[in-house]
DNA sequence: GCCAATTTTGAACGTTCGGTCAATTGAAAT
DNA sequence: ATTTCAATTGACCGAACGTTCAAAATTGGC
């Protein structure tokens, strides 16, 4: 089962409009706790007791509203893609150059500041070689990177950047922002601080558009 | 136990000189049997069993050499740390300054294409926090970039290159090479391929030195 | 207050996995 | 050939884990 393979996992379980408790639906609870713990011991390292205990919930409580804890992990996956397009890849690409590029640098590295857990659990699952958003990345991610680099392509056919590989330049710009969140326990060993604070990350979005720019050839 | 805590884990068990089989060291045979496993499935999503397959020794022979899973996990960190070190961070910082960086991003993909499983772990094991190699960051990786954060700022002292936060143009470079290891599978997808080859890497070296030479005001 | 449907849970089950141990093998030393 | 000790293994154990299920609790409708 893959993400895409089930979109109406999200669900009241079945039938009739809702009766259920009065205050916050428990099926929210247990997506943002199963978000920390996926985020923070991954796929197999998480443990349903964990999830449900930091829920609030018995553990059986899980399988109420998910068939397993696959099905749970990519309920968390489809909703980490949906923030993810919703916050970021929604893009006025009609602006002033500078504006599109320094916007989308700074978009990203505030989703890893903001959602350090969806990031995690993303990259785990793209480094165990996305076992589960494969057809996702095939069939959504890819044509929205296809259309990017097409923009790129016609800003250098207009002279407006230097000639450089747009696929490599977005991954590398993924790259850099990804890691602020993936990586940030490293850096904030070698900074020798407890986490990465605002200044951090606005360091780490002026290097990032310093690089970009200087690299396609565009002053600051 | 972290990774330094235990400076002499690889060993032959005690005593005399060996004595044991003709052919090659079971020892390292489960050592890469490990690298191959945990590179696809994590410290906690390997199984022993799993690593005593593939390494073709029963199970019980794993901790023959090794107290437990977590120490073969740490052997294995200790072992991806040294030649990380061995190839990559002893650079020669006397040559020209172009030559330097362009060498040093060279040599990080080159490490990405040919140690993908090491890269995975190493990365896996940032993301989980470190717990097994923070104090190893600390105490040996900090002090290195901290030479070469000075070996930077010498460079913007001396007018050579356009003032940057030295700090996070390293982590960006590590995030960038560290990308072709790490996402390989995602762009693999996105390029519709099944697996990045040379061209890719060759592609992926001259977009990292563009962004950077460019980024600190070096012309390619 | 009573009924029906939904929501929640405690207890249990079967499996998997990390780890142990006594026993066996095999090569050198005598 | 016998001894010796490192190397290796199959069988086993206890704990942890994902999952199931029947029962209990809660809610809304009458």
């Amino acid at each position: 089962m893959t993400v895409q393979d089930n979109p109406f996992r999200i669900r009241p379980p079945s039938g009739k409009a809702r009766r259920g408790p009065p205050s916050v639906n428990a099926e929210e609870k247990i997506l943002d706790a199963a978000e920390f713990v996926f985020g923070h011991f991954g796929l197999r390292g998480a443990t349903t007791a964990l999830i449900a205990r930091k829920a609030g919930v018995a553990k059986a409580h899980l399988y109420y509203y998910f068939e397993d804890k696959e099905d749970l992990y990519c309920a968390i996956l489809e909703r980490a893609m949906k923030e993810w397009a919703h916050d970021i890849d929604s893009l006025d690409t009609t602006a002033d150059l500078r504006t599109v590029l320094r916007d989308y640098i700074h978009r990203k590295v505030d989703f890893s500041r903001d959602h350090p857990a969806l990031s995690r659990i993303y990259a785990s699952e793209i480094i165990a070689g996305a076992p589960f958003i494969g057809d996702f990345i095939a069939k959504v991610s890819t044509p929205q990177l296809l259309d990017k680099m097409r923009m790129v392509d016609e800003w250098i056919a207009q002279g407006l950047i230097r000639p450089i590989s747009p696929a490599d330049l977005f991954f590398c710009i993924w790259a850099m922002t990804q890691a602020y969140a993936d990586f940030a326990s490293q850096m904030a060993i070698m900074k020798n601080r407890r986490q990465l604070e605002q200044p951090d990350y606005d360091a780490a979005k002026a290097t990032i558009v310093q690089l970009v720019f200087g690299g396609v050839g565009l002053v600051g």
